[in-house]
DNA sequence: GGCGTAGGTGCAATCGATTGCACTAATGCA
DNA sequence: TGCATTAGTGCAATCGATTGCACCTACGCC
């Protein structure tokens, strides 16, 4: 029913060897074709609605022009724009991209990381890295193309794109303690993840470099409800024993958001928060969230970038490539008391 | 380097025909197999590592299991859920969807669609529906399975999902009445959408059924911007003629936000605002959104269980499914002054 | 004991495009 | 004029899996 015209139809009406026409039709070979013939074959293809077969194709090529992208939920809206940035670079090149959510579950990444490798893509861009890449490094064995996003996979020496997370903590604390807060919390985002560790590690240094009171504590999840549970926890108990919140998200600060205010208390007036990413809405959100913009469009693109040239076999070495960010202030962070 | 080992590879090693290999592993054949055999060869194949290459499988059969969906942009929040909806479905099944987007741009649309075409996808979900349907009617004819989600493709018979657009109307209408408005400003979407015709359309008759001031301003986009815009010009003009803004969707809605806070209107206090999609975050914006849910998530899962069942064959009407709607009261509506 | 049948495998074609090699004709050069 | 190139095409194998058909064996039945 589909794709009824194939290479052979075309070269029967123009009376040639299948071979022509496939040389004819390809750039890179049309040079071994005699003008007028290549002229005559295309527009036979045209007239007779030619489209190529991209899976017969890649049987022959071994090679799919299709990349795996795997994410943890694409409802998190960090990660459209980064998928949207790995598409604008793969497309003009005739590549495509096939989008799968984990949902952080290794199970569920290891199943569909098999179909995709099955779907004998190109290359990988994995957005999902764990500290124990148990996952990754048995492809990193066998040879396949992975860049990282977002996150590193520590230990295995993928090219890997990152936004400065550890500026980006710095600038937040500098900024807190212009306003004079003197006690911090810190909700860490996932341990097992590369940004959690080094926002957290970063958070802790600097605290303990300028003489702040830095409280960390871990969240499972980089979700609006683990930052809800856990400053409800904080504030059922203890009381409040912080001027200031650095989220390792924008959603973990969300739930924060959320916790202050079913506990009476004000943000920013009482309890100032910082969150990270930037990501949408958070300017309309109430009150508007001072956070840190990271560039996820630009580290798709820069993710899609290295795993092409790697693929290409132009650049093999593993490179790290960080991403600058900047303080946004808005709306949720004022003066201490 | 990837994929050493193929069936001829196992049927070597296990001295037999790939016949019988690919039988032995395939669950629906495998009965064809002795019992044994069948036995020897799974376990030999696991020993080998063998994986199945989908790309030569899906030359042989004629089946992708690959689903193309088109959605306009993915960095709109209504989006990641009907995908994910619609990945819920698909996966279990062995299918896997590859996400496109088309920023509204008829032309990229076309050359997107048509680069999944070659790519042999099994059918298409769509959800950039346009009033002109030239772009999707080519493939109706050339039998190719389609699917609308979201938005229905007026005049080409293909199956859609949609969600109940008029009840929702009606439903912020009787609300707003309820509060004592009776001028009402309509943001409409585009109108070469199937959702923005819809909505405008019930808009104008409920005002009239009801007796109300009811004026209807278009918008180009479904964005914050056109929103923005288009209150900001009003506002700037005419002055405040209405107490209500019913928004063709959240992003609208969001827009009005804006201009409201930038002519110094307070919402809901001057201004009631009404949303449409209750796409995440609303319930965090300022005020607190008050929309309708439109089950985007059940959508996606339709729209996939209603092309899965074309693919398969079992279903070939041109179903319409509507899913039901849910006003959600939050704070952004007022009585009026 | 002979014949029919079903179960179990193998053979080989096929899906559609690509590409190394071979072949022919035309051109260049001496 | 003769020989070596080169340009332009065709032939046929190949990628990896699937499947209609043929074949053989063993069994059951009369």
């Amino acid at each position: 029913m589909r794709n009824r015209v194939t290479l052979a139809d075309v070269a029967k009406a123009a009376g040639v060897n299948p071979a022509t026409v496939s040389r004819s039709l390809n750039p890179a070979t049309e040079a071994q074709v005699r003008k007028e013939t290549a002229r005559k074959i295309k527009k036979i293809a045209k007239d007779l609605g030619y489209t190529p077969n991209t899976v017969a194709r890649g049987l022959r090529t071994r090679k799919s022009l299709t990349i795996g992208v795997v994410i943890p939920d694409l409802t998190n809206p960090i990660f459209p724009p980064i998928v949207r940035g790995i598409d604008s670079y793969l497309l003009p090149r005739g590549y495509s991209a096939m989008v799968v959510n984990t949902d952080g579950n290794k199970e569920i990444e290891q199943t569909l990381i098999s179909s995709l490798m099955e779907r004998q893509v190109d290359g990988l861009i994995v957005a999902t890295g764990h500290t124990e890449g148990d996952l990754l490094s048995q492809y990193h064995e066998r040879g396949v193309k992975v860049v990282m996003v977002n996150r590193e996979s520590p230990g295995i020496p993928f090219p890997a794109v990152t936004s400065d997370d550890g500026a980006g903590i710095s600038a937040i604390i500098e900024h807190l303690v212009g306003l004079g807060h003197s006690s911090i919390l810190h909700l860490a985002g996932p341990s097992d993840s590369s940004t959690g560790i080094l926002r957290s590690k970063t958070f802790t240094s600097e605290c303990k470099r300028r003489g702040l009171l830095g409280k960390v504590i871990k969240n499972e999840n980089y979700s609006i409800d683990d930052g809800q549970a856990a400053v409800d926890k904080l504030l059922d108990h203890g009381g409040k024993s912080f001027t200031a919140i650095v989220a390792g998200n924008d959603l973990l600060a969300l739930g924060a958001y959320h916790s202050l205010r079913t506990h009476g208390l004000r943000c920013p007036e009482d309890v100032s928060v910082v969150g990270f990413n930037n990501m949408p809405f958070t300017a309309d959100f109430q009150p508007p969230m001072t956070t840190v913009n990271a560039p996820h469009y630009d580290m798709g693109v820069e993710a899609a970038r290295l795993l092409l040239s790697q693929i290409d076999g132009i650049d093999t070495a593993p490179v790290k490539v960080t991403l600058p960010v900047s303080l946004i202030l808005r709306g949720s962070t004022a003066r201490a008391l």
